[in-house]
DNA sequence: CGGCAAGTTGAGCCAGGTCAACTCCGGTGG
DNA sequence: CCACCGGAGTTGACCTGGCTCAACTTGCCG
C-alpha cells in the first residue's frame, strides 16, 4: 500500500470491499480522485444539500442507507429507492427526470466524487470502469424489481421480497439466515408503497406462521426460508406450491 | 458517409438520432461493431430467446416497445419496464437479479450487438461511453420513479404520470399536445400495477373532465396540461381538475 | 360479413388504508 | 433512581378505491 493512500480512503468501505469501484483504482488514480473529492456525515432525516449536487454531482455511498424520497402534493411521501455502500450516484443527467430529495435514513457517511476525475477513472481504468457499470446496471435491475414488486404483489408478497432485497445486498456472509434491517419501520413502509400498521400486521402474520422470527425491530431471522420465497413470489395456495422459480411461458421467436 | 457503412446500420434509428450510442460511432466503429452483432426482428407477444440473452447479452433497441415481464405464481403478470428506440440492454450482470422475460409489446426491432465490441466501443470512444452511460442512467431514474408512482398514487394518477412519461419519451417534437400511445390497453394496465377495466375507467373520467381527448384508442390529445400535471403530482384539491389556476407546479422535489 | 380479441360498463366485495387509542422504549432531568 | 416525555410501533374498528366477475360493445383481420 502506498504511503500516499489519501488517510480517508484507507479507511472506507469502498475502498476495501473488493467489489466496488475505489478497490480497483490504482494509488495513483485514488490520490487523484481523493484530492477533488470530499467526505461527508449526514445524520438520519437530513438532506444531501443543493449545493453538494450541484458541486459534486457524482458521488458514493460509503456506509448508512441514503433514500430518494418524492413527496406528492398532499403530503403523501414515498421512498422511490434507497442507496446502500458501494453504490454510485451520477446526478450529472438527472435534470430531465425530476429526481426527489435525497435523504439519509440512518447515518450515511458519503463520498462527494469530482466528476472529471471520476470521469478519467472511467476512462482509463477498464476495472473500475466495469464495476462502475456493473453497480449502475445493478441499480437499474434493482428499481425494475421494485417496480414489479409495487406493481402487483399484496402487502405480505412485498414484506417478503423485501426481507430477500435486503439479505442479497448485504455485505455480510450470504446463506446466513439472520437479516438486519438498516431503517424504521416507517421508512420500510415507504419504500414498500404501504402503511406502517400494514407492514406492523404482515410481520406478525409472517411470525405467526413461523416463517420468520422477530427479535429486536431491526433483526429478524428467517425460519423457513423456502416458505418465505414461495410467498415472495406469489404463490398464494395455503400450503403452497412448488418452489421453484416461475417459469415463463412465452412464445419464442427470434435466434 | 464512408462507403463501408454497414447497410443495416444505414437505415437504423439508433444511428441516425443524434442521441443514440451509435451515431457516436466513427464508421470504422460501426464497422467492427456491426461485423458481429445482427439485427433482429419480433412480433408482438414473442420474446426475447434464452439463446439471444445467452449469445447477445447486450443489445440496443432500433424500433418498437420491449417490455420487461415478471410472473407471479398464480398468473399475475406485470410489466416492470418498459425499452424504446435507443435504450440499451446490458443483460452481463443480471444474473443475481433474476430478471424476468423480454417481450415485444408491438414490433420490434432489436439490434443485437457483441459484448466484445460493445466494450471495446466503451473504452475507445468517449462520446460513445457518455451516451452509454447517460442512457443507463437516465433508465435507472425512470424505473425509480415509476417505482414511487407505483408505490404511493392512486389509478388516475398513475395514469395521468404515464401520459407524461410517453410524451417525454417519444423522440417527435416535445410541446406537442398529442400523445401517441404505443401500447395496448391491457399492457398499460400490467405496468401501472392495475387492472384494464380501471384504465378504461380513468381514461373516461379524464376525458369527461375535459382534461384529455380521446380519439383512437392509441393517441390522445392533451386538452389541459396544468389540470394533468396536478393531477399526476397527487394534488387531489377539491376540483382537481378544471381549469381554474393554471399554476405551474412542476414536482416537488424538495421542501 | 363472421369470428375473435380488445376494450368497456355495471354490481358487489375485500385488502389494505385511515383514524384513534394504546404500548413500548430510550433519553432527560429532578 | 425514578418520573416524565416524545417518537416509534402496535392493535382494533371502520371505510373505500380499485379488483373481480360477468355481460356487453367495439374494432380488426381474413
Amino acid at each position: 500500500m502506498s504511503p500516499h493512500l489519501p488517510e480517508q480512503c484507507s479507511h472506507c468501505s469502498m475502498y476495501f470491499d473488493a467489489e466496488n469501484f475505489c478497490a480497483k483504482l490504482s494509488d495513483d488514480e485514488l490520490v487523484a480522485l481523493n484530492a477533488q473529492s470530499s467526505l461527508v456525515t449526514i445524520k438520519r432525516d437530513e438532506a444531501v444539500t443543493e449545493e453538494t449536487q450541484k458541486l459534486h454531482p457524482v458521488m458514493a455511498i460509503s456506509s448508512g442507507v441514503l433514500s430518494l424520497q418524492h413527496l406528492l402534493h398532499d403530503g403523501r411521501k414515498t421512498i422511490a429507492a434507497i442507496l446502500m455502500r458501494g453504490d454510485i450516484l451520477d446526478l450529472r443527467n438527472s435534470t430531465r427526470n425530476q429526481l426527489g430529495a435525497l435523504i439519509a435514513l440512518n447515518s450515511v457517511t458519503l463520498c462527494r466524487l469530482s466528476p472529471v476525475v471520476f470521469d478519467a477513472a472511467i476512462a482509463e481504468n477498464p476495472q473500475a470502469r466495469m464495476l462502475a457499470w456493473a453497480n449502475i446496471t445493478d441499480q437499474t435491475f434493482r428499481a425494475i424489481n421494485h417496480a414489479a414488486d409495487l406493481a402487483k404483489k399484496q402487502a405480505l408478497e412485498k414484506l417478503a421480497s423485501f426481507i430477500f432485497e435486503i439479505r442479497n445486498r448485504d455485505v455480510r456472509v450470504p446463506g446466513n439466515d439472520h437479516v438486519h434491517i438498516p431503517i424504521r419501520r416507517r421508512d420500510l413502509a415507504e419504500y414498500l408503497g404501504m402503511q406502517p400498521e400494514t407492514v406492523s400486521r404482515c410481520f406478525k402474520d409472517l411470525a405467526g406462521r413461523g416463517i420468520i422470527h422477530v427479535s429486536d425491530l431491526s433483526v429478524i431471522r428467517i425460519l423457513n426460508a423456502p416458505a418465505l420465497r414461495r410467498i415472495s413470489n406469489g404463490d398464494r395456495s395455503p400450503k403452497g406450491g412448488r418452489l421453484d422459480v416461475p417459469s415463463f411461458n412465452v412464445l419464442v421467436a427470434d435466434a
